[in-house]
DNA sequence: TTGGGGCACTAGCGCGCGCAAGTGCCGTGT
DNA sequence: ACACGGCACTTGCGCGCGCTAGTGCCCCAA
């Protein structure tokens, strides 16, 4: 129960073998400069090895002055899918140079410590471009470097793998041959931001083409608003729509198909995400996937560059997202 | 770029006002056992406060032997959704005792050096039982105690929040009349375990109402295997389906409405966890929903009591899963 | 024989903090 | 007058490790 026995320091393989504690410092952290015989070396490691030494991380960090962590700050919103993905690429890049990735998310109601303070992290790094309050507060209670926050995009819309989709949704929809469409917007107000993000995108892109947008609507899977929202754009002529995300997609397609209008024949869909969803969906639905593995890979470099681990800066992948072509379309 | 400047340390604190160091640490603890005059305490907080003063995480640790982290393992599977409220509740408690709740996945691949030797935490707590391999080299490595190392549930199949579930389904489909049943299983690797729990666990109950399983079957979203199923079933007069979860059911659900097959008339579908897709999918779908905030409240106030933080160790929710009855039963 | 230069180590400081043990001083009781 | 106790501090060790500044020794050249 209480006692957890004393662990093995670098001092009991150093006395176990009578040398200093130095030697076996150097031997253990390869430290260049050093010159030590091959036998010691050996001895060294044998001993370290058969006592099951581990070297002590707090003392590590307080002596180095960096404990080698990233702390990866998590949007407080439902991506889920995508997000371990990211984090699988992400980690295992920083995992190969030393670092370890530890993510936090900010809860809404929590006035909960924030992990930086414990951790201590040597970088912190917004998976997504936070509030600037946020930010200030970060920048300044963080002992940390913060990436992404000063000349790097500090703006959702200023996120490439962000802004791309609403334009390639379109851009689809346009190619189909739909030149009335709507918007289908979430209610979620953790994401207002990014979607009305996506719905400026969109209207943009849909200008940019010569399309109308004939209507942007909050769309909710639990009353009836989406039925409502699916009847009204029938009626009107839409006959193609642009959803948040494949959640909201799935509500409209829903709607649709309770409402017996054919699908893509009457109304065409476009989601966003790929999540495993769309596949699911009767019909299957059409939708944007972002390469979210390429971004987490390509974040971790940037941290490492940061970190000043890699001398270059990673370069950019060349395409963020592209459409899935499914039956809803 | 490089110079992050020196830290403010308790010794600054104390020569900015001429006292010793030892006075800073008492007031910013609060050590027990110490008088410190009202004078003083409001000094060094002041000061604490004007030069910016955050502990150094690391010489803490070093220092009380502690870091008071736990350490969440999750599993590397998709149950996203159910996760972040399960780890958002357990943070929340955990947090108030002053403790920091940190996750890890283990991923299958990579040979990831393990989280918890950087980060040293005071308790490691699997989300879900380890195999027991690894829960060995847990043990070994990690100088960290372990909630559910022992006596505790340590088998899949002693998880109370993990086997309820199936026998809810069987009970269901049981009360809507369904007398003749079949299990949709995963095919994923990740899952073979729970998968097979899941499956065992509705032939047990099934057996004690006096249900026939007639078939158990691995379904993937992938190939025709599902609509192959389902044909197959409702050609030999199964009535029911369990599913492993939510997406195999929508899966099978998806199948049905392909071929035409009435929901739930000709057969009747019940999935497992409550996603938010059980809602969108039509017809919606009946599923089992698990308690999960209550379980990370839970877990969290285990993990206190193990670290003696808290004297009495927590009730178990009476509840651990419940049916949400939907359009598919 | 002496000197110089590497090789293979050792001595020991400092990282920032928690905390046990000690110290000076003032007020009170006898 | 002196002892004594408690208040309000201070001194200083130790946590485990990284790393700089040595130190002894042996080999080879002059």
């Amino acid at each position: 129960m209480g006692g957890r026995e004393r662990r093995v320091t670098a001092s009991d393989i150093a006395r176990s073998l009578g040398i200093s504690r130095a030697t076996v410092g150097f031997v253990i952290n390869d430290t260049p400069g050093q010159t030590i015989s091959e036998a010691t070396r050996r001895k060294v490691l044998a001993e370290a090895a058969r006592l099951g030494y581990r070297p002590h991380a707090a003392a590590q960090a307080l002596a180095r002055g960096s404990n080698r962590i990233v702390l990866f700050i998590l949007p407080d919103w439902p991506v889920e899918h995508s997000l371990r993905r990211y984090l699988e690429e992400a980690t295992l890049v920083l995992d190969r140079a030393g670092y370890s990735l530890v993510t936090w998310t900010r809860h809404a109601g929590g006035r909960s410590r924030p992990l930086w303070e414990t951790l201590d992290p040597d970088l912190v790094v917004p998976v997504v471009p936070l509030p600037r309050d946020d930010l200030d507060v970060l920048r300044r209670e963080a002992g940390a470097r913060l990436l992404f926050g000063g000349d790097e995009p500090s703006e959702l819309h200023e996120v490439p793998s962000l802004r791309a989709g609403p334009a390639l949704q379109v851009e689809h929809l346009h190619e189909r041959g739909h030149a009335r469409l709507a918007v289908a917007r979430t209610g979620d107000p953790r994401l207002e931001l990014l979607a009305g993000l996506r719905a400026s995108l969109a209207r943009t892109r849909a200008a940019e083409l010569g399309l109308e947008i004939a209507d942007v609507r909050t769309v909710s899977d639990e009353d009836g608003s989406t039925a409502d929202a699916v009847r009204d754009w029938v009626d009107s002529g839409v006959t193609g729509v642009v959803a948040y995300n494949d959640d909201i997609a799935a509500a409209v397609v829903g709607a649709a198909v309770r409402a017996g209008i054919a699908l893509p024949g009457r109304l065409a869909v476009v989601g966003h995400d790929d999540s495993p969803l769309a596949r699911l969906l009767v019909p299957a639905l059409t939708s944007v996937r972002v390469d979210v593995a390429g971004l987490g890979r390509y974040v971790a470099h940037r941290a490492l560059h940061t970190l000043g681990v890699e001398d270059t800066p990673p370069a950019e992948p060349d395409v963020w997202a592209s459409v899935v072509h499914r039956e809803t379309s």
